[in-house]
DNA sequence: CGCGTGCGGGCAGAATTATGCAGCGAAGGC
DNA sequence: GCCTTCGCTGCATAATTCTGCCCGCACGCG
């Protein structure tokens, strides 16, 4: 749990989350046309990584190519691992407030760790909106909230746990 | 193209209708796996029907292995509601919570569909805040709250209850 | 009947995806 | 500071899936 970094260019999360948006608006039919793409972009990946981030963005594949799992659908299972690298990665201060809870970040870490926490598909949330550097948690209750508060918090702490 | 298909006896659509349960109720991580637990169910074929099987009947693949498609890929779209069409489109999940109505959507789709509902005039509606792929929409009470929900939802699903 | 057509399915090789291993750079501990 | 730990990624290679080609069966026709 230290490591990650800032802002060694076009960083993990970042790179994922372009992989989700094209994904979502393209028919990508297998990984090396998803790393031509992302090359025009600007960031040069090769396939063992994408077939990493996949995996872990728990991105299924059918006859029409690459689809994102349904928002909501999936709970668990890899999200959780995503969700705990992105918290390690993102994850600046987190306060709950009524049933919200408010998530700061690095400039330009919101939207990225939103995603993950989306992912996740933690049941207590209900969703989230992501500006540059906070995120907005929408949760059942202040309980709820207050809850996933500290268990964000507890993630971020070096702490060795089988998994 | 006279001859349809015939029966070649006891298999195809028997052997696909197996795959569809074994699919549903296990995890299938390949499919030698899968070839293996339809010989021991007295079926016998290759790998290579297998991923014609697969394929033809839309199953994907992700990391925890194969998955039956999800009974919902609404194409259409349609010019008199651009509501009905966005929510169509866009809408994953909606889910009240006090007074406010929780909307998911795919990546990217926040944004449209807030503009619809916007659009859409509802009395209840105070505003919307649309993210990336959450929508939250503000109404003036937990009733209003719930009863949008269920109206969204219900738009989403006009008599279909599949799977 | 013998022939042409179409479908299903096996085989083997091509294509695509997954993974063990090693190197690099960053974060902490001393 | 210097050393250790840990995550991330590329490379090479294994594992898995897809496809072209071909055969055999059933059917409808001439």
């Amino acid at each position: 749990m230290h490591a990650r970094a800032k802002l060694t260019a076009p960083t993990r999360e970042e790179r994922r989350t372009r992989i989700a948006e094209r994904v979502r608006s393209h028919r990508v039919q297998n990984q090396a046309e998803l790393a031509e793409w992302l090359r025009s972009e600007g960031i040069e990946v090769n396939q063992a990584t994408l077939s990493r981030d996949l995996r872990d963005m728990g991105v299924l594949k059918g006859p029409e190519g690459y689809e994102l799992p349904q928002a909501g659908a999936a709970p668990s299972a890899d999200g959780t691992l995503a969700l705990y690298a992105a918290v390690k990665n993102w994850l600046a201060s987190v306060t709950p407030a009524e049933n919200l809870v408010v998530v700061k970040t690095p400039v330009g870490g919101a939207s990225p760790l939103a995603v993950a926490l989306d992912s996740a598909g933690h049941a207590d949330v209900l969703g989230t909106i992501a500006g540059d550097d906070t995120i907005l948690i929408v949760t059942r209750s202040g309980a709820a909230a207050r809850a996933l508060a500290r268990e964000l918090a507890a993630l971020r702490e070096p702490r060795k746990k089988s998994k």
